[in-house]
DNA sequence: ACATTTATTTCAGTTGTCAAATTTATTTGA
DNA sequence: TCAAATAAATTTGACAACTGAAATAAATGT
């Protein structure tokens, strides 16, 4: 017989934590009824959060702000400096980390050019230590200041092993990175797939905050998608993300790098549109990727290039189609596009919303909203750091490390 | 500020009654291993529900079977006539229901033909008046032995809301069905889309009581899709369930009775079906839907017909994408085929699934089972049973009626 | 100065849980 | 047949977390 036990729940004083957290400053009565706790439970988490040096009274912030009668509430925030993590994203043609404070602030940034060729996971150790290393120098803090070091990289990632079954960055397949990287920096470590890190930023960060439920849409080399039910991260039944690229869009369609026909991914990514381009009009793929193809591109897509602007059309399209299959099979409440291509137009504009509207069924037309996010390249690695604080939370808050 | 309390959370007491559901007989101990929870916390609960008189001791089981040490375990299990719930199927070419014990044994079941026409609200409260009052006279209960009524029918269905958004039985859009019924009835009654009633009954009583995840597809006048996420059905982030009919496997494609086009449905559903068979073999469609138009198709098929094989053959390259798109998706470690069309093998043929496989990523083949479960009529109307009795189950444990 | 308002704290009471001790029912072996 | 031996079920006491109500604190208005 299966045991079921329950493993989901969270302590109020982690919920209160969060809260504080999540909002910055807030009074006890407003984490009160946020999270719907008696406002004397309130009360006794936040003193041991106090205590245990996790969060701190911000005496006398906006008090003239208020002008109410009754009591002034006293505005709670996280100590920043009471614990450090760092967030890294692996990528092509750049490498990045940031170190993030308690309360999500950013204490530092590294940005590091990397080839786009495949490497073995010795190399890819050596450049999370050098970002690390790098990072931790700027931000003047010592390896010993690090509570976790969050990780994302594009493939078929398993959270919960830490191993890599696919990535395009990696020679070998089915790696156990996680373990490779903490045996290396002798730091805990978390991993994750990429798009699970921007919706964890978008979470933590952006729209997410005051959304229970939204799918993150990120096109890059791939197509990734994140998806947040119920203000947490969902990582599907077996733990692995949703592989929204993967999804076929068309029986026998165009050649995907997965190997398989059809892929979304083949028809919406930087390598679909590069490939289009050589067909088309001979641009060449050079060494660093596909980004001088991508750029040619748009740039005579602009200048009205009709070859140019119909493989943009095409692609959005299909990105259309995709976008109403997400909405039909999760109807969130909100879909965000989000990722460094949001500078085509093409495929974010108005044309694709409209497109994805005629393939959604009636009755929830109006209901899924869609936002596309321009942030800077740095996302992924506050994503990053955002998985690395999470974790740290969970881990203060198991074993009682805050009585 | 939005607020987040808490819902989710069940009490012991009502863990305790599931457990013993699900099992039929369990002792105490094995209740405290499924469940995670003491002994002594078992023994409590299970007290306070033999008081209340939903769960009984029942003595000298197969005793003799165990041969074990020590103290043998005395088995429990739930009082099946301490309530009552009816479970309503609206479909064509007919309609049906059961009355279900508590225990989910099943007291009678009514099965009345109906029209294929679409209805108005006061027609379908007739029926299901009809049907209730037919099942509860061969039950030999009465209206007041009846805690609830499931009802479930094809279309977009508001659980929530109990509102009817569209439905092919239905003359009218945005329909408050279910207080239409409760109205009539004067029962509390509980609405659901009927592929969420399926999925329900295989929660309940079928594979998925093992099972922690997993997602059945049906295919009958349409297709549909439930999900089960840690043992829960889950109905999208709206409330809505998941509409794998209406996702999109082809731009542009065939036209769906929704009006949109490229539809899953389009391909593989009855009437799409029966439309390529009007157009190749000269079928026509008939009064009664397209039951006989399908089985025409169907002898052809066996009997050699070209035409007929390759209109089942697409079909079925269609639900292998439809379903390999289910599996990039949520990744569920078990897909359920079920429904009435079972009997039709060309879309249930290995060939499918080997389609599916060559259309998801190789990380993850073999991770996926998927099993095609032929069940009888009344499946659905057991499904809705069950959704009337997890309500009911809820209901009684909320406001500490047992106590 | 004093009433009013609102935030926070205190505290008694409740609930749910667990660990350990105890009771009960049964099998095994002498 | 009867005393271990064994395992299930129950009882008990302690404990932790939470709630609701009352008390207290800190402001504003009159």
């Amino acid at each position: 017989m299966e045991t079921r036990a329950d493993v989901g729940s969270v302590s109020t004083k982690q919920q209160v934590f969060e809260a504080i957290r999540a909002q910055g400053h807030v009074s006890r009565v407003d984490i009160s009824k946020y999270i719907g706790v008696s406002a004397g439970s309130v009360t006794s988490a936040t003193a041991e959060l106090i205590t245990a040096g996790l969060v701190r009274e911000s005496t006398g912030q906006e008090r003239d702000q208020d002008a109410g009668r009754g009591r002034p509430p006293v505005s709670l925030s996280v100590r920043a400096d009471s614990n450090f993590v760092i967030g890294v994203k692996l990528s092509t043609p750049h490498h990045s980390a940031v170190v993030m404070d308690m309360a999500g602030g950013i204490r530092a940034e590294v940005i590091l050019p990397c080839s786009a060729r495949r490497q073995g996971v010795d190399a890819i150790c050596d450049f999370v230590d050098t970002l690390v290393t790098t990072a931790l120098d700027r931000a003047s803090l010592s390896a010993g200041d690090v509570t976790m070091v969050g990780v994302g990289l594009p493939g078929f990632v398993d959270h919960e092993t830490g191993e890599v079954e696919w990535s395009p960055l990696l020679r070998d397949q089915g790696v156990p990175l996680r373990q490779a990287i903490t045996a290396r920096m002798n730091m805990p470590v978390e991993l994750d797939n990429d798009a699970n890190l921007l919706t964890l930023a978008e979470l933590w960060f952006g729209a997410g905050r005051s959304m229970r439920d939204f799918a993150v849409v990120t096109i890059e080399h791939g197509v990734g998608m994140g998806l947040v039910i119920n203000n947490q991260l969902y990582r599907g039944a077996q733990g692995m993300g949703m592989e929204l690229g993967h999804t076929k869009v068309q029986l026998d369609g165009a050649l995907c790098r997965c190997g398989q026909r059809g892929c979304l991914e083949a028809y919406v990514a930087d390598y679909a549109l590069a490939r289009e381009a050589s067909t088309a009009l001979n641009m060449e793929t050079d060494d660093d990727g596909t980004t001088t193809v991508m750029n040619m591109l748009l740039e005579q897509a602009n200048d009205g290039n009709e070859a140019a602007q119909s493989i943009f059309r095409r692609a959005g399209r299909y990105l259309a189609l995709g976008l109403a299959n997400v909405v039909n099979m999760f109807d969130p409440s909100l879909i965000i596009l989000s990722g460094d291509r949001m500078r085509y137009d093409y495929l974010y504009a108005q044309e694709v919303v409209s497109d994805m509207i005629a393939m959604t069924p009636n009755t929830r037309v109006g209901k899924t909203r869609i936002e596309a996010h321009q942030w800077g390249d740095l996302v992924w690695a506050k994503g990053a750091a955002a998985l690395a604080l999470s974790a740290t939370t969970d881990r203060l808050f198991a074993a009682g490390h805050t009585e």
